[in-house]
DNA sequence: TTGAAAGCGCTAACAG
DNA sequence: CTGTTAGCGCTTTCAA
């Protein structure tokens, strides 16, 4: 057995019992007053935590999780990337659980990790979690879990997890479907899509709402062309889609791949919006100041967290009540100067030349 | 009391005690099977293991804690933002804290946020965490620590933080020295600097780097124009900057300011690096392809996490050993389009003019 | 409104 | 190599 905790070999850590010695309670009432439950006098209440103070008592979360049952925590998995969507998402996702009380405990997959999201779960319900938030998740086969910890999954439809599952659509599709129709509105025939990886979810959301978009208007859908987010994968899709004159609209699954996509149109010499213009995707900070600024779709990623821990919660704490009705996300195109009315081409079927106005 | 907790209303939650008496050993040994503990014979580990398996046992961190005093946690205290820099240290935490057997737990403080780092670190206490990572911590004032739990600081002075403090310097001084210096190799006569807010140890030490490089060469040391990291604040020192035909080179602390900062130099007719050459810090994923592409410094995130956490770990662990020392992290200084020689112009003291070269 | 007693599921120490 | 015994610091239950 450890003897008492040393605190820089001074005095030993502190427990309730003897915050309760020192104020003349007995040590449940201690444990009373810190958490907040009635039936203790003002005055007692006062000299508790007068000699909690003094001694610098600090309640033991380890101690209380085993005795009640519950730790008052919440597990998220999520990918380890510095993109910018999942990064906003867990900000989001820890501000939301403090405000309700909930420690965080994060755990990341890498793409690729064998043991991938059922493994992190795992870890996560021997770490003794109340709930369990997967944001962001890719596919990696069917993931069963088998627990009774209520499971919020951010951005991946309902079917993805198990018995508790409350699901919070990001409303990427209807999102995408917005972004699309901006550019048809702008009078573009159809509209190329730069997709995300096909295994994450968003990537699959976006791409349906562009097509869904395509399809209400009976417009052609183009071959899609599937990058890796990265503003790399975007620059290489872009070349290829250069040479392609009919191309005069691209929808890129985020803003990274629409910059270095316009990059690889620039440096083809077709000019955006003039020639091409491009809509991106979740207004990264510094996409209203690259060139040309973008025009791109806000993603709500702090209303989602908000959204999808309050009914998380929920289902921890009322597990017999209905689960809560999630919300539809609202949708914020911004519009900026990577987009712009087709320009007067050839028409298909009749030969035509037009010189373009003006750059 | 409460009950045993079941699942799904099937079967309670095995404990070690249901697995010892199917696999017919002690408890004890069950114990010992899990904690890779040595003496116990294969055979007998074989059993163990398959009654878990079978019964679908898994160990309760939160008795183990209690009992062993050590939670086999470490808590981050971190800035709530997307940041890239803060959000990749993060990643790099966690995945060096997982392969070191650690969980992670996670507060963000708010800039602002009264109790701050203190009231970060308190409630990461409470929950029993066996060391503490304070990550790019922002100067509120002395933070007293009183704990005798090992913290790791990355990104801060050494006297930031208490007793069993470990502070491992992310080395942007010597980078943004770097920076600086890449820019009088090219024939500028002074940089200018952009730099992050003065409350972040992070801009202060990109600070000191620049005007270390300054003041070797015997330069002036032009006035410092402090953003606040985003590509915003980088537009409106922008444009203050274009108005002044002296200013040749800029060294921003972060890639947003400096991308902010070419939008504005574009706009006011300033080119890019024909009149003004621009270096950025931390090259986010999409500098090589914003316009033009980024001459940036890398930081080493990664490295700095693992080191970071390789010595926060030992302080756990080997408390009584000297501590570790910290290697310095690479320079990598990253050029691309962004910096070119110093334009020739008026040279002072004579009148002289001469046209720009074709841009 | 307060207190006493009995664990929560595990590890530490020691004995076999 | 394996088992026994006593807690870890709190919450729960029940009694006062």
């Amino acid at each position: 057995m450890t003897g008492p905790v040393r605190r820089g070999g001074s005095s030993p850590v502190p427990r309730s019992a003897d915050v309760a010695r020192r104020a003349g309670v007995s040590q449940k009432t201690v444990s009373r007053v810190f958490n907040d439950e009635q039936y203790v006098s003002a005055e007692v209440r006062r000299r508790v935590l007068e000699a909690a103070e003094e001694l610098g008592y600090r309640m033991n979360h380890a101690a209380r999780a085993l005795a009640s049952g519950r730790s008052r925590s919440i597990g998220v998995v999520s990918l380890g990337t510095a993109l910018y969507g999942p990064a906003s998402l867990l900000i989001g996702v820890e501000r939301a659980a403090r405000d309700a009380g909930y420690a965080l405990r994060v755990v990341n997959t890498m793409e690729g990790d064998p043991a991938g999201v059922a493994g992190a779960v795992d870890s996560l319900l021997e770490q003794g979690v109340d709930g369990i938030v997967i944001s962001e998740p890719i596919d990696e086969g069917p993931v069963s879990l088998s627990t009774d910890v209520p499971v919020l999954v951010l951005g991946a439809p309902p079917a993805f997890a198990g018995p508790r599952a409350v699901t919070v659509g990001v409303g990427s599709d209807l999102l995408a479907r917005a972004a699309t129709e901006h550019l048809l509105d702008l009078g573009h025939t159809t509209v190329h899509h730069l997709a995300g990886p096909r295994r994450w979810y968003a990537a699959r959301d976006r791409l349906e709402g562009w097509r869904a978009a395509l399809t209400a208007r009976g417009r052609d859908e183009p071959p899609v062309i599937e990058g890796d987010w990265s503003a790399s994968s975007g620059y290489a899709a872009g070349r290829e889609l250069a040479s392609d004159r009919d191309v005069t609209a691209v929808f890129a699954a985020n803003d990274d791949m629409a910059i270095g996509l316009i990059r690889a149109l620039a440096e083809a010499g077709r000019r955006v919006p003039d020639d091409v213009s491009v809509v991106g995707f979740d207004d990264i900070p510094v996409s209203a100041y690259v060139t040309p600024p973008l025009t791109t779709v806000r993603q709500p990623f702090d209303a989602v967290a908000q959204e999808g821990l309050r009914l998380l919660v929920h289902a921890i704490e009322k597990p017999d009540t209905d689960p809560l009705a999630a919300s539809d996300p609202p949708v914020d195109l911004v519009v900026r100067a990577s987009t712009a009315p087709r320009p007067p081409r050839t028409t298909p079927g009749r030969e035509r030349r037009t010189t373009s106005p003006p750059g």
